[in-house]
DNA sequence: CTGTTAGCGCGTTCAA
DNA sequence: TTGAACGCGCTAACAG
């Protein structure tokens, strides 16, 4: 009935074999496996070391489907399919390698996944082919509206993204009005006169930042203009040309607040060619602090986002709603680390 | 018996539902799914308008139990898990992305471990959990005698990294050897009397590349001088130190081959900073062609792997194994990407 | 503390 | 072309 593959010799051992082998039951032999106290230690011992000695492995699949739990999680992260990337995507696998570290502390798997689900309606979702127990996603994307009716099927979700109001989802992410403000608060502290703006709001974190930046000139007594903040959007790839084409309308700022790492250091590199010095003619400061930050030349000053944290805290609250519990939409707090592009 | 989670309001429908539903057995919905042609065309899409309307899916786990394929690969990747990043963790990264689009087209989902298996012996190895049908390892890692092993007992697996002699799997990567040779005779041609080379050898790529680099040499009738071969091992973190202390032992090179872009990137800040200009005092030619090398300041020349082309390869590969097919281990060409760290 | 029993949801045989 | 029956490998309930 069943064809072995050719290429696996070994046939698979299973509970039963393990069990005939120790001379006990199954049930006693799954008990001894998963830690239950029903069972005799000295028992116990003896089946592990067997179970050893066989190479055996409890079946996966046998087992979720029976206890109608994976314990895997699915990642959705907006890393585009081909070429483009996301403005960001260096912050979104930092992120990604804390998550499989958090899960993985938890006894949980991480089933990656690039698209957006809610881009498709609700077909193909793991959570619903019992394939996942939960779901993280990665930035709340453009559309809105659709990450809400997706939410509101499927409870077991927690995103990484900004705080907006109204959400019936939980969210877990930087506080980005604050660490707009902290940016450009700093900036108007080392003494530069004309602060500008580069980011894209359509995204809803970086307008939460624009927020944040519009409320440090507020605070400061000075007049938000337009003809200063620029919001072409544009991915990683686009980001120098953006940075060029903002240079070439005129140089008529003495400082940026740039809404990601990625964006600060391609503008940082079309300063520098169009003859432009960092930070002496325009002080820089960035938001992620992705590892290049401390390594470019100068040093980036930046937002720091606790990534670590951010990704444990992701974890902890979609285990929670898992069992069935309630969570916060949690903001931590953002960090200015400053480094050399805003100083001097 | 079982009680639902508090959290789950919605029964899970299931197959039997369908069938009722459809006035069908169980077997006739399964075969309407799965695309059987062992039904009626009118009976099918009976079924399938059903099984839509319900907002059915098939539960992934007895299917797997059940046909003993689970239809998804593990990917390893070998990123450390606090704080030190492995070098190419950059170039991991992109290749990640293009296994993922790989993968997913060919239906099967991505499992995201960070742990190299052999470093803990087989245990909790996902073939034998039933949890994957293959596994896909970033990178030989160090103990090339661990991943022999390993890879006997499991023969689904596909290593990107470099081609040694007398391995027992299936390897996938650029030839590295070649790659090497390409960028020393790049900066041998644009007129370089000192070639010297950073990257720890330890790593089977990094020391087929300097391989590479010293048969170019030797075939431009030079001298391999191991006081310019800088094999102090380092991370991403550490590059910049590492680079820094080179630059304090003295300059006496006028290019310099690194064998990754990050390495690459941390030379040039550290040079930069000394007060020594690239490419004018010291030529650079990195490794990888990762996003950021194209936005560097000045643009790094560096040598490109074939990421996308890589990605599918080793899923074509690896799902031939499963089948129970050969795979020939394969090298791709790689490729001089000529920018401005190299000319001038 | 242990064994027996039942069934998770599905795909595949075999018989009709 | 369809249905009935079975079992994939495991764990939970129940009885002892």
């Amino acid at each position: 009935m069943e064809q072995d593959r050719p290429s696996r010799t070994r046939t698979e051992t299973t509970m039963f074999d393990i069990a005939k082998l120790a001379g006990v039951s199954e049930a006693t032999v799954s008990r001894a496996l998963s830690g239950s106290p029903l069972i005799a230690e000295k028992t116990r011992m003896r089946v592990l070391q067997i179970a050893r000695s066989a190479n055996y492995h409890v079946n996966i699949n046998a087992r979720s489907l029976r206890q109608k739990r994976t314990r895997s999680i699915e990642v959705l992260i907006p890393l585009a399919t081909r070429g483009r990337q996301h403005m960001s995507a260096p912050f979104y696998l930092d992120m990604l390698g804390a998550l499989s570290d958090a899960l993985s502390d938890q006894g949980y798997d991480l089933l990656l996944t690039k698209k957006a689900p809610w881009l498709d309606g609700v077909e193909k979702n793991s959570i619903q082919c019992g394939r996942a127990d939960g779901i993280i996603i990665m930035g709340q994307g453009q559309d809105l509206e659709a990450l809400q009716r997706f939410a509101s099927m499927y409870p077991q979700i927690v995103v990484w993204g900004g705080h907006l109001p109204d959400h019936n989802y939980v969210v877990v992410g930087t506080d980005n009005v604050s660490g707009g403000m902290m940016a450009t608060e700093h900036l108007i502290d080392v003494g530069r006169k004309v602060v500008g703006f580069v980011g894209d709001p359509a995204e809803p974190e970086i307008a939460l930042r624009l927020e944040g930046y519009k409320r440090a000139l507020a605070a400061a007594g000075r007049k938000v203009d337009d003809g200063i903040i620029f919001d072409a959007p544009f991915d990683g790839r686009e980001a120098r040309a953006a940075a060029e084409r903002i240079i070439a309308g005129g140089v008529n700022f003495d400082a940026l607040f740039c809404a990601s790492d990625v964006i600060a250091m391609s503008t940082m590199t079309a300063l520098r060619r169009a003859g432009f010095s960092v930070p002496d003619d325009v002080a820089i400061v960035g938001y992620d602090d992705i590892r290049m930050a401390a390594n470019f030349d100068p040093a980036l000053t930046t937002i720091s986002q606790q990534i670590e944290r951010g990704g444990v805290t992701m974890v902890e609250l979609l285990l929670k709603l898992i069992d069935g519990g309630n969570a916060q939409t949690t903001l931590l707090p953002p960090e200015l680390i400053v480094r050399e592009s805003s100083i001097g």
